[in-house]
DNA sequence: GAACATTTGTACGTATGTATA
DNA sequence: CTATACATACGTACAAATGTT
C-alpha cells in the first residue's frame, strides 16, 4: 500500500507507527529495545535507529539513555493557553480554578458534528465552565464530547470535576488526549460573555477554538474559550 | 571552551557554525562535500553526517540529494503575517502593497535602543508606511534600523523602496535577515492609527512586534505592526 | 540521448562508551 | 558489580539524484 520501493528505515518506522495506533503499546509505555526491534524486524541496528529516530522527532516516541524508548504523551505546554497570563498575584504560573456552569447531554449541531466527525443529532457531552484565578473570571469555555466515548464522566457529580480535565479523561474513560489543533481570533464580546468575563459590553476577547484528538488522531474534544484580549499575549520564533 | 569530552559530532558541529557566522559560508552558498569534510576533519563520514544534520534541525543547513548541502535563507512563510488575510477579491495570495508615508534619520528612543542593542540617541533610519490591499488600508508599520548598517538605503527615494523589503535589504546593504521574534497582542485603537486603518476609533487592532536578526543573531530591524483585528486568524498545531 | 563524475541517501556490521536500574 | 539499553564512532558498499560532457 504505502510500499513503492520506499526506504527500509521509512517501513520500519511505518510499522512501530501502527503498533502504536493499534495501543499495543500505550502512551507513556516502554517499547522493545533497539536491539530486539532490529533483530525482529532483520535490519542492521542503524536502520532500527534511524526508523526510531524519524518517530522521535514526529513526537510519537521519547528517548532515555540508558532506560529505554517511550511512547510519548502529549505536550500542552506549548499551547496558545500557556500565554494568558494566568499568574498569581505573586508572580508565579498558576492552573486556575474550574466551576462548572452546567453539564448535560445535548444532540450535536452541525459545527459540533463535523468538527468531531460524528452526524447532527448525535448525542454530546456538553459542558460550561469558568475559569477564574483570584477568584475573578478569566476565561468562558464550553466543551463538547462524544457521549459514546465519555459514558463514565456522567456518573461524577459536575462539582467534582477536576480543573484539569485530560488527565482525567484518560484515567476515567480511557481516553488520551495526544494532540490538537488551535484556532485563534479576536471578536467584540457579547452581552452575556462580558457579563460572564466580568468586562464592558463590546471589549474585545480572544476566540480560541481546540479540537483535541487521540493518539490515532481521531477527535474526540471540541473546545471553545473566551478570555479578554487584554490579558493576551502571543510569542513566535522564525527562522 | 565548548569542550567538556563532548561527543565528536558535536564538536564539529560547532566549527561549521563558527564558519557559517563568520561568514565564511553565506546564506544560500554551497558548503564543501560531506566526504570533503570529513576528511578536513578526519572523522568518519557518518560522524560527519551527523554533525550536519544537526544543523539541518536546526535550520542553518539545507541538503539537496545529488547536488550538495546549503546554508539556508530564512523562511518567513511561517509568519504571523501570512495569517492576515491578504487575499485579493478572486481569492489569491497576494503581496500588498506599500505607501511610504514617512522615512527619516531620528535618535533611538530608550525602547528602540534596547531592542537593537544600541545606545539611546543612536542614529535610526525610521520608516513608517501603510500596506494596501486593493487600494484599501490593512496594515500600519512602524520600521527601525541602525543608521550604521543601512546607510546605502539613504540614498533610495522613498517613493522607490519595493512591498518587500528583506530581499532589497540584503541586495542593498548586504543585511540578511536570518531569524525573527515576533510578539502579538490586542489593543484598543488610537484615534490616529483608526484614522490610517479607516476603522472605527475603539475598534481592537492586532499589534505585532518583531525583531529580526541576521546569521549571527544580531539584531537588525526592529518593526511594529497594526492591522484590524477582524482580518485575522491564526491556527497551530499541538502535539 | 547516453555516459560519466559528483554528491547525498541508505544500509550493513562492529566496537566501545555512558547512563540507569 | 553487573546486566541492559541507548549513544557514539568507524569503515565500507552500493543506490539514487543531479549536472555536465
Amino acid at each position: 500500500m504505502t510500499d513503492a520501493r520506499l526506504p527500509r528505515y521509512y517501513l520500519i518506522r511505518d510499522e512501530l507507527h501502527k503498533r502504536i495506533l493499534n495501543g499495543e503499546w500505550k502512551p507513556g509505555e516502554l517499547i522493545d529495545a533497539e536491539s530486539a526491534l532490529a533483530d525482529r524486524y532483520g535490519v542492521a541496528l542503524g536502520t532500527m535507529r534511524k526508523a526510531i529516530a524519524q518517530l522521535v522527532s514526529e513526537g510519537f516516541l521519547e528517548r532515555r539513555h540508558g532506560v529505554g524508548t517511550f511512547v510519548r504523551r502529549a505536550n500542552f505546554e506549548s499551547s496558545l493557553f500557556r500565554f494568558f497570563r494566568f499568574t498569581s498575584a505573586s508572580g508565579e504560573r498558576v492552573v486556575p480554578e474550574s466551576q462548572i456552569l452546567d453539564l448535560r447531554v445535548v444532540p450535536a449541531n452541525e459545527e459540533c458534528a463535523r468538527h468531531l466527525e460524528l452526524s447532527t443529532g448525535d448525542e454530546l457531552i456538553a459542558i460550561k465552565r469558568l475559569r477564574l484565578l483570584e477568584h475573578k473570571p478569566v476565561q468562558f469555555e464550553e466543551i463538547y464530547l462524544p457521549k459514546t466515548l465519555f459514558e463514565p464522566l456522567l456518573e461524577t457529580p459536575a462539582e467534582s470535576l477536576p480543573a484539569l480535565l485530560y488527565p482525567w479523561y484518560e484515567e476515567c474513560c480511557d481516553q488520551v488526549v495526544a494532540s490538537a489543533h488551535e484556532e485563534l481570533s479576536v471578536e467584540k464580546v457579547s452581552v452575556e460573555h462580558a457579563h460572564l468575563l466580568g468586562i464592558e459590553t463590546g471589549d474585545p476577547v480572544i476566540l480560541i477554538e481546540r479540537l483535541a484528538h487521540d493518539i490515532a488522531g481521531r477527535p474526540i474534544e471540541w473546545r471553545r474559550s473566551r478570555g479578554a484580549a487584554e490579558r493576551f499575549r502571543y510569542h513566535i520564533d522564525i527562522r
